[in-house]
DNA sequence: CTGTTAGCGCGTTCAC
DNA sequence: GTGAACGCGCTAACAG
């Protein structure tokens, strides 16, 4: 389909070797001005570009990174990928993804098709469906791999990750200082530290203001909207807490339609908050209380130190990056 | 970083020639079962997986299509993206990602950069700051291109796309059954077939109805939230419509803002109903109502006919496939 | 059924 | 300054 420019047509064309014209386009000292010349603005009258496959082989290097994420369509992660194509594109990378929808045997499968040289590096946050280090230990040996937001620790491996327990308590001690009691905590990412994290949290705001933890109140993330749904209307309808505290944005919707269902006002009969990228809903619902991680800058950085590797350079400091995330208290705390 | 396991490996260790591997493991009738069975043992054992760069540049097939959209954290495209995705794993494919962020030079540097065999195929939505044809005309010569969304038209490639004219023309009607009568518009994607369908639908549905069409109440979409900000405030101040019809999902910020800004009650003061593909906000916001386009069907329909090509294989019928979008009418229309 | 040979397009080495 | 020759890992043509 494409005519095939290529390095040995420039160079019939312009009765030089192959070789000559390699070095020039490659702008080697040992090619006189002169040559080059010729040689660049013949390339760039034929449109020729070198042929990715070739040099790859010749080199060992792709050009470019892997994105493995669970899922796409999803606020945190969109912005992820735009922080790390921002950034791919400053160093001329091209960028892969790969969604796992939370399936630790597609993440696998993905990972290990990563690893016959078809990329430089990978960008990865992982599944939350297990918690399976052996793997990983493994992995970060064979390539350059950085771990963000959903990480794993004690790998020799850079993670960049948020401030998820220090977030988690000063939300919860805002809902605390808005007279909230009873607050439920709808649990996700339950295997992973960030989830542990933020729970974390969540237990030490309520021990510091004197609040007892109540098991019941707690909802556990399942794959299936329904489920969710069912046992945030029976978490209500039983418990009647006055606060929702959701650890993810993917609990935002059962929980709002569990209180619509149950005829509940928010937030005159349950506050919520969540953590949450969602700048939009935030805007259509300007009372929403949230916890907005700093995804774009997330995907800034976890880029920005895969190429510090891939380019040999030091890191500055420690392999574990903490961003801060951004408590917006809205008036009355609650949506 | 990863020691060197190739076909070469593989036939020393069996005693058999490298063409003999290759053969056996690419299921060749002419090797033997038994000589196929060591090999694919063996290369189980050895984690062999053959190296893309050498494979792509035999075989001048790469197994990698690209997709260039203007941005990747948005409701529309990242699902779109979902069913890209979905359908790419079905045929073994990698999937590149490219932004343009609206930006046509952008746009044109990326797909220039994919013609020199980096990927089989592209998909693309095509930024809307301009309208250049003659770019695509000649692209779609060179490489499987499939358009979809935003599109060219009237150039020899598929595209997939909505009902556009039809939608909007139903969702005016629909506010003017509400009562409206000074229904403004907020004009995006002025220069592709795709606004101006949107815009066709208002306009003829306001005729069907006898009502005038005015052109005080358009605003047209710029870059920069706070300029679009500010002309819908002047459009709310000045004309004071009832309604404000907004054909992309960029604009529903700044117009829930303006309303905001000037104390507005939607939707009794104005109503609200909008392009959108954000199932978060419409729950947040029971009362909006909203067209969805079916955004992952529009990529998975979108790749599959890019692997139909790709595969030679007839393409049903038109080479252009229309999906209908959704009106979804809330109470009271509005926000 | 198996092996030999010849590149795919590029970059590097070493002669000249 | 320039060119001939080789090889990255794999596949396809042809031979046997």
């Amino acid at each position: 389909m494409a005519e095939a420019v290529n390095i040995k047509r420039l160079a019939q064309e312009l009765n030089i070797s192959i070789a000559t014209v390699s070095k020039a386009l490659n702008d080697s000292y040992e090619i006189s001005l002169k040559t080059k010349n010729r040689v660049w603005t013949l390339a760039k009258e034929l449109n020729y570009t070198p042929n990715p496959a070739a040099s790859n082989l010749r080199s060992n290097k792709t050009k470019t990174i892997a994105v493995v994420i669970p899922c796409v369509a999803n606020n945190f992660f969109s912005l992820s990928i735009m922080g790390i194509e921002e950034i791919a594109r400053q160093y001329g990378y091209h960028v892969l993804i790969y969604q796992t929808h939370e399936n630790i045997e597609a993440e696998k499968a993905f990972t290990n098709s990563l690893l016959n040289g078809r990329v430089d590096g990978i960008l990865t946050s992982v599944s939350s469906s297990e918690y399976n280090s052996e793997y990983y230990a493994n992995l970060v040996k064979k390539i350059p791999l950085v771990f963000f937001d959903r990480v794993y620790e004690n790998l020799d491996a850079v993670r960049v990750t948020t401030d998820d327990y220090e977030i988690a308590f000063q939300a919860t001690e805002h809902l605390i200082e808005c007279g909230c009691t009873k607050i439920a905590y709808l649990f996700g990412l339950e295997n992973l530290p960030a989830g542990k994290a933020r729970f974390a949290g969540y237990l030490d705001a309520l021990k510091t203001h004197g609040i007892t933890f109540m098991e019941q109140l707690v909802v556990k993330y399942h794959d299936g909207e329904e489920f969710n749904l069912q046992q945030i209307k029976e978490l209500l309808g039983k418990h009647k807490p006055d606060a929702l505290f959701s650890s993810i944005e993917e609990f935002i919707i059962p929980a709002y339609r569990a209180c619509r269902d149950l005829s509940l006002q928010i937030p005159n009969d349950v506050k919520v908050l969540s953590f949450s990228n969602l700048s939009t809903a935030e805007l259509l619902n300007p009372s929403l209380t949230t916890i907005s991680q700093p995804a774009f800058e997330i995907g800034r950085e976890a880029a920005k130190c895969l190429f510090k590797i891939l380019n040999n350079k030091q890191l500055d400091d420690e392999q574990n990056i903490i961003l801060k995330s951004v408590l917006t208290k809205r008036e009355s705390t609650g949506g």
